[in-house]
DNA sequence: AAATATATTAAACACTGTTCAAAAAAAGTT
DNA sequence: AACTTTTTTTGAACAGTGTTTAATATATTT
């Protein structure tokens, strides 16, 4: 019994080195400019023995994209501490934006590569409880008087928009330039303008 | 001189053709699932052949980045009609939605692919016409006493990010699923709400 | 020790972008 | 018309890609 346990450790652990390799050079080098081989030579293996751990190449993406989405929530749910809904929801728009900046990487593989074409499935899931802890914020707004008036869904829907906006524009490298400021500076700025707008609501 | 004239021509004419192949397929598969030898064997040609006419893969895709800027440009401009500066503020936005839903591919190419990784430097020109037009629109927007005590630039900045964060998300599918209703029904109740919220202001 | 199950590998397949020497086509010159 | 030069086109080659698979090595069980 204790040798299968510790065969499904191994199993396990090799699982683990693979992601560790997978990680860094699709952080690093994006998903394209990621191969199997580079990941396999990482941690001196052959390409063939990767698909004994993974059915194929995008199912190591997706392990890393929901792992950049349990992070992602981890810092999202840290933010309970705050006991005023309204500032819990000002907060969360900063989250967002500190982990564009802090884990530009990760914000690509999550929202911006699409490598399939199709919606991620499993990590569509913890996408979907995050937007729901948002919707759940601003319910809690509403609750106490804030936005009046306005679909909660639709209220969602259009945050997560504008943060996401900003956070795609920061990634993508076109926010630079424009203006004569920095990049983190304008993500900022962008959203303090948006937060001046819904102040009075 | 007519010979050469001639010669010209069929250069521009092949130089066309490729274009015309290009776009169907990377349109049609995105920048990374078109190959030189799909966009050649397309028009009966050799992969070879393609690289007497453009530089490399990249050469191609910037030309139809440009091309689709253009198209957005000319959708943007054709609102200068309106009179009211506000009303054409809030019809730029829909024109920013209503091109993501007809040209989902371009739109695809033009702010979600992002193949060398740096700044497109050509076609960084044209997007950035696109920001001023809107800056242009939002001054005259502040100077009928609109969006008072708020920085210009910050303002487009965020009223860009909230619609490109809206047609990123429509682009990506991330929007279908998470509420009852259409991507196309949402883009449009998203961005109402932001009028919503800016009408008072 | 032999048989079985598990894990690993190298080679192969069909692709990719790109380069380049050779061939073909067209144009210019005598 | 024949020869030369230039322009255009080609197909093979190179180094890379994801993935499959038959052979091999390792480890476990009998």
């Amino acid at each position: 019994m204790s040798i299968s346990k510790r065969k499904e450790q191994e199993k396990i652990e090799m699982h683990k080195r693979i992601l560790n390799s997978a990680r860094k050079i699709f952080l690093e080098k994006g998903y394209e400019q990621t191969s199997i081989r580079n990941i396999a030579s990482e941690i001196s293996y052959s390409p063939g023995s990767i698909y004994f751990y993974f059915k194929d190449k995008s199912e190591i993406f997706h392990e890393l994209h929901k792992e950049g989405f349990r992070l992602f929530l981890s810092q999202m749910k840290a933010l309970d501490v705050i006991a005023d809904p309204y500032e819990r929801y000002k907060a969360l728009g900063l989250v967002f934006i500190r982990f564009a900046q802090n884990h530009t990487d990760y914000y690509n593989l999550m929202f911006l590569v699409s490598e399939t074409g199709k919606a991620q499935g499993e990590g569509f899931q913890i996408a979907q409880e995050a937007i729901e802890h948002l919707s759940g914020v601003i319910q809690q707004c509403q609750d106490q008087g804030k936005f009046v008036g306005l679909n909660n869904k639709f209220f969602t829907l259009m945050t997560l928009s504008l943060v996401h906006g900003i956070c795609s524009l920061y990634c993508k490298d076109r926010m630079s330039g424009f203006f004569e400021k920095s990049s983190e500076e304008l993500m900022l700025h962008g959203y303090e303008t948006f937060i001046a707008l819904i102040e009075l609501k």
